[in-house]
DNA sequence: CGCCGACTTGAGCAATCTCAATCATGGTGG
DNA sequence: CCACCATGATTGAGATTGCTCAAGTCGGCG
């Protein structure tokens, strides 16, 4: 167990009162996993909100017959859970640590509690929420609507600041989790890749280098997104 | 504009105090819409939490190039907007309506002042959100992992009450939609239910019949979740 | 130095899409 | 009452995309 980090820091409780963020503090605490943990599963009783300190952790389905589809990934600051609505829940998700990853852990009741007190905190969860189901629609839109090399150039895209022209980074995980999060196989990924240096995109094994990000993105401007505003609501 | 419906039938309101739902009642009209009507755009501003009261409502996300994705279809009893989490927000896909809709529309002033007061109607907002979000992800699970048969097959089984056996029923929705909301082309869709034959399942135009719901779910035990509980969290 | 895991590449196959033709059906106007 | 049309649905053929299986490469680490 380590000592608390700054809760100001989670968009979350970005808003929330110094006193009510006192009281989410205790009986918190901070958890660390390593590399293919996991931290709960599909099923587990909902015992307690989760959310991300530093790291990524990978949400998945298991079906009964037992294989696995990555449905999102989580990083610094985001929820895992999502706010509780009720003891006595499940988890519909597994949640399992990509590399080292630490989270912070709250209990279900003293958060229920929290929000009875505070409709700030519920307006904040409400707000986190809003932000998961935007997520989820546009991983849904494009898996419906773009094509492989589309999602990739996407997920590249969203990793590039958005002034940045040049602009050379490491991948925040390994291929497979990529190919996994894009809903394609490694070889497809790996494929996409290949086809995207058309348009000046390289790759060395986990480091890629973007030549022009607004070529990229005037190239794939069907696919890209608005920018999702901090304002956006609804749906 | 037409009477209010009583608002105790929505999940939203459910447990909602009588004077809560009193507040709720004023200012919140009733509006209709005709098939294909558009409710609210992507992008407009977000000035209203709206349920649909009967009917069906197609979410949609429109790209730069103008090609639609059908994000969700909500029927009776669902908001379609979520929560509101601030004034000034956008809604981030556009709503239509599928054949005769009402609607119950509250301003978002009105029930953020109200979700202020009344942590109860927070939680319960919280509540419809984690809906949507189990929703959400089962549609990524399937489009992540099924085929346009055990999709199909899915969709039809979400249709069938869990006791019933055999059972013969209209379809929702034309076919065309069927096939949007599945993410796959209406040929593939007509292709699906054909070789649905084989397990029992045919079609004559828009009435399906369902020869055992048993086999059909034995048939796709790995595709069919288990019916969502009304208790399920996090994610 | 050689193994191992991660990645890449190739070849063939399966699922789905596109384009096009055909077919039913319900409504309309003569 | 019937011919006609518009719409939705089905079916076929060929092109594409992505998958599977298999082999090969590359880099790091014991």
């Amino acid at each position: 167990m380590t000592e608390l980090p700054p809760l100001r820091e989670f968009p979350l409780f970005a808003r929330l009162e110094e006193a009510a963020l006192q009281r989410m503090t205790t009986e918190s605490k901070v958890e660390s996993y390593h590399d293919g943990e996991t931290i709960f599963r599909q099923g587990d009783l909902a015992s307690a909100t989760i959310l991300v300190v530093k790291g990524f952790v990978k949400l998945l389905r298991v079906s009964t017959s037992g294989d696995e589809t990555v449905v999102s990934i989580k990083s610094d600051g985001a929820s895992i859970t999502g706010a509780p609505c009720s003891t006595g829940g499940v988890y519909y998700v597994s949640a399992e640590a990509v590399g080292p990853t630490t989270t912070l852990k709250i209990p279900a009741s003293r958060f229920l509690r929290l929000m009875a007190d505070e409709p700030t905190l519920a307006i904040a969860a409400l707000d986190e929420a809003r932000r998961t189901i935007a997520e989820l629609v546009g991983e849904i839109e494009s898996l419906k609507s773009h094509s492989a090399e589309q999602r990739l150039a996407r997920f590249l895209l969203a990793l590039c600041p958005p002034e940045a022209e040049r602009r050379r980074f490491r991948l925040p995980y390994d291929k497979r989790l990529i190919a996994a999060r894009l809903g394609v196989t490694q070889e497809t990924l790996s494929r996409a890749f290949a086809r995207l240096r058309d348009v000046g995109i390289r790759t060395e094994t986990r480091d890629v280098f973007v030549e022009s990000a607004a070529k990229l993105r005037a190239q794939f401007r069907d696919v890209v997104g608005q920018p999702p505003s901090q304002n956006e609501s609804g749906g």
